[in-house]
RNA sequence: GCCGGCGUAGCUCAGUCGGUAGAGCAGCUGAUUCGUAAUCAGCAGGUCACCAGUUCAAGUCUGGUCGCCGGCUCCA
């Protein structure tokens, strides 16, 4: 007899080998049992048909367990497999696991499916999932498996069993009995039965490679998602609708911000609006950081390779830069601002009492990334940072950060933005001393509690030269993205051998700390533009009042208009054309401008203007000066007013 | 870079079996002077991404190049 203890405390005594179910149909209420996907043994997940083999604390995995969904998404993966391989005869099966957002299965066919391949596919999956086949899992001697997948011709298999189970005598299986049974080598565990798979959807197939490696074997993996109940699966497909509708490539074409020619991949051209945009966050950067002890300065964009030997480009980064001739000279265009403030930093004797020395720099960067890669403004060739170096001593490590961190943490407030911190700590190949390292990391640590910033350790994903803190911003629609970056870096300064002369009259070694809020100003662009659905919060808006005449009798007040606006400073345009009134309202909506002014006789005589909101509908009219009034005071607030959500508010409905 | 898909007017798209290219919106011109999301009429707009090839004939078939899209790898 061995004793299993519940949740609640209490505890049985059951005959050894008994199984999860059996002694859950036993002991636990019905409704629970009936909804258990899985179990949990002293915390360890297992399938309802595992045995209970020795004391042990039993908990049933119901949809509400936070480790359910992946289970239930793996699960899935595994039908899509079934179905394939019996659609597919001869087809070889990778690996199939859940991701955030659903799952993936890799195969090896000899030739990719198209989207009729999936409908086929997803058809049988209904089908078996209607069958309610049972997952039954089987220890299979590691031989007999090994022998079973050879003859079946799943190379792949017998080298993931022999990679994974090394010094084991059995193997777990998976069997899903249908005509042709599927079996698949997995630890699991997985749903009881095909028939608990309701709710999920095919969505697109890609090129993959064995192991994720392009020198191994091309694989075809098809991508889908699987959620408790349908209710969620629709809206997951509306968020992925959403997410179409505001990508920021069709926002950016739509709202005139941005284009690009083939003659000039991964370079955009800005345009009026874009280029407002792009110079309203350059310049609230500067007004940020001026205060905060920044200098800007501007290096130049092209340097001999001497520079990239010294800072190590030139062994590792070379692929990914343009190089030019000059003269005799071989040069290369900057892909990072970090060597060039190097040699900024030593054109100078410096003493302990310059540090901190922070070089803030927004001039481009060229990367040339694999034709591949790049798409939109998330990924680029051009693109600039809004890049800072702050040279400190050892000593001013943890304040310089705690100070990096204030900073970031006052520009997503400015913008309305929430994000989550990540620690990232020393890779297996490092740069420098461990100790330096731990150092290192427990200063960004103290930094970080200082701050009160809740983070997540990411071990071993640091840069070879130094620990990190990377920023992940949420987005209107819970997506993530990776903006801010907070790096230490202790190699750089030895490379160029930099010395600040210390209170002792010797030199000494400085410490960088790279670090970027935007990351890159295309990125967070990109960002903006599907965070807001392109209807950008007032201090932000490329046009923020468009004024719009009634009739052209108008015009002659609405230039008056235009003029007080423009004085105080507010991006304005007019609309001059002769159209109707509904036409340019409609206008301006779609260009998602955050006012207009309607003008017309009333208005003239009385000195007001009828003001409408791109949320909010007609305002009434008021005296022009309270319009500026109110509209400056908005500005001021910039994310932090409610107005701010309107892109949100306003994209819900 | 690798795998797959796509490329027709500024945009969204149609174009059958290989037989000399079409719509809506945008643009231009004219008329309309109008009160909170589209006034009417007319006009113009194309080396069917590019380069070869097959064919009496190519937007359509074949090969190559470039670009874009979805992934892989990578990344701000």
């Amino acid at each position: 007899m061995v004793t299993v203890t519940l949740p609640d405390g209490s505890s049985r005594q059951v005959p050894t080998g008994t199984s999860v179910l059996a002694f859950a149909q036993e002991a636990l209420p019905a409704r629970l049992v009936r909804k258990a996907l899985a179990a949990r043994l002293d915390g360890r997940l297992v399938d309802l048909t595992a045995s209970i083999d020795g004391d042990v604390t039993l908990q049933l995995v119901t949809p509400d367990d936070p480790g359910a969904l992946e289970l239930y998404r793996h699960s899935t993966a595994h039908l899509l497999a079934a179905a394939v391989t019996a659609l597919y005869p001869g087809v070889q099966c990778g690996i199939g696991p859940a991701t955030d957002d659903g799952f993936f299965y890799d195969f090896v066919v000899p030739k990719p499916f198209v989207p009729e391949d999936l409908e086929r596919i997803e058809a049988k999956m209904r089908e078996l999932a209607a069958a309610d086949l049972p997952y039954a899992r089987e220890m299979w001697p590691r031989d007999e498996a090994l022998e079973f997948f050879a003859r079946r011709g799943e190379p792949l298999k017998v080298q993931l069993i022999e990679e994974k189970t090394a010094g084991q005598t059995e193997v777990s299986c998976y069997t899903i009995k249908d005509r042709d049974t599927f079996v698949d080598f997995c630890v699991g565990p997985h749903v009881p039965s095909t028939g608990r798979l309701k709710a999920f959807k095919l969505l697109s197939t890609s090129n993959a490679y064995w192991k994720g490696d392009a020198r191994n074997q091309p694989m075809q993996r098809i991508y889908g998602t699987a959620f408790f109940r349908q209710e969620e699966l629709d809206q997951y497909l509306h968020r992925l609708e959403e997410a179409k509708k505001r990508d920021h490539r069709r926002i950016g074409r739509d709202l005139g911000l941005f284009t690009f020619h083939p003659w000039a991949p991964g370079a955009a051209f800005w345009l009026g609006k874009g280029t407002t945009l792009y110079n309203a966050l350059a310049d609230y950067m500067r007004k940020v950081l001026y205060p905060a002890g920044y200098t800007e300065v501007k290096t130049p964009l092209i340097f001999n390779k001497a520079l990239w030997e010294t800072s190590g480009h030139w062994q590792h980064y070379r692929d990914n830069m343009f190089l030019v001739e000059s003269d005799d000279a071989e040069m290369g265009v900057k892909s990072m601002n970090c060597p060039g403030h190097m040699l900024l930093f030593a054109s100078e004797r410096r003493s302990y009492r310059d540090l901190p020395l922070r070089l803030h720099e927004q001039t481009p960067l060229h990367r040339n990334e694999a034709s591949g890669v790049l798409g939109g403004l998330t990924r680029v060739r051009q693109f600039s940072q809004d890049d800072a170096h702050c040279f400190v001593m050892e000593s001013q490590i943890g304040e310089e950060v705690a100070r990096v961190l204030e900073l970031v943490k006052r520009v997503y407030d400015d913008f309305g933005l929430t994000y989550q911190v990540k620690l990232s700590t020393r890779p297996d190949e490092y740069l420098g001393e461990k100790a330096t390292w731990d150092h290192a990391e427990a200063e960004l640590k103290r930094a970080l509690e200082a701050a009160g910033m809740a983070y997540t350790i990411n071990e071993g994903d640091g840069a070879f030269y130094g620990p990190k803190i990377d920023f992940d911003v949420t987005d209107a629609i819970g997506r993530t993205w990776q903006c801010a970056t907070i790096q230490l870096d202790y190699q750089l300064p030895e490379r160029f051998d930099l010395t600040y002369v210390g209170p002792d009259n010797q030199p000494h070694r400085p410490v960088v700390i790279h670090r970027a809020i935007y990351g890159s100003f295309e990125r967070f662009i990109a960002l903006l533009i599907e965070h807001y659905a392109g209807a950008f919060p007032l201090w932000l808006a490329p046009i923020q009042v468009a004024v719009l005449p009634i009739a052209d009798r108008h015009l002659e007040y609405a230039r008056r208009v235009v003029g007080d606006l423009e004085a105080a400073g507010l991006r304005v345009e007019l609309d001059d054309r002769l159209e109707k009134i509904g036409y340019k309202i409609r206008e301006a909506q779609l260009q998602k401008i955050p006012y207009m002014l309607v003008v017309g006789d009333r208005e003239a005589s009385e000195g007001t203007v009828s003001v409408r909101s791109r949320t909010g509908g007609d305002l009434g009219s008021r005296p022009i000066a309270e319009f500026v009034r109110t509209a400056l005071d908005e500005v001021a607030l910039r994310g932090r007013s409610a107005a701010a959500g309107s892109g949100q508010t306003e994209s819900r409905r």
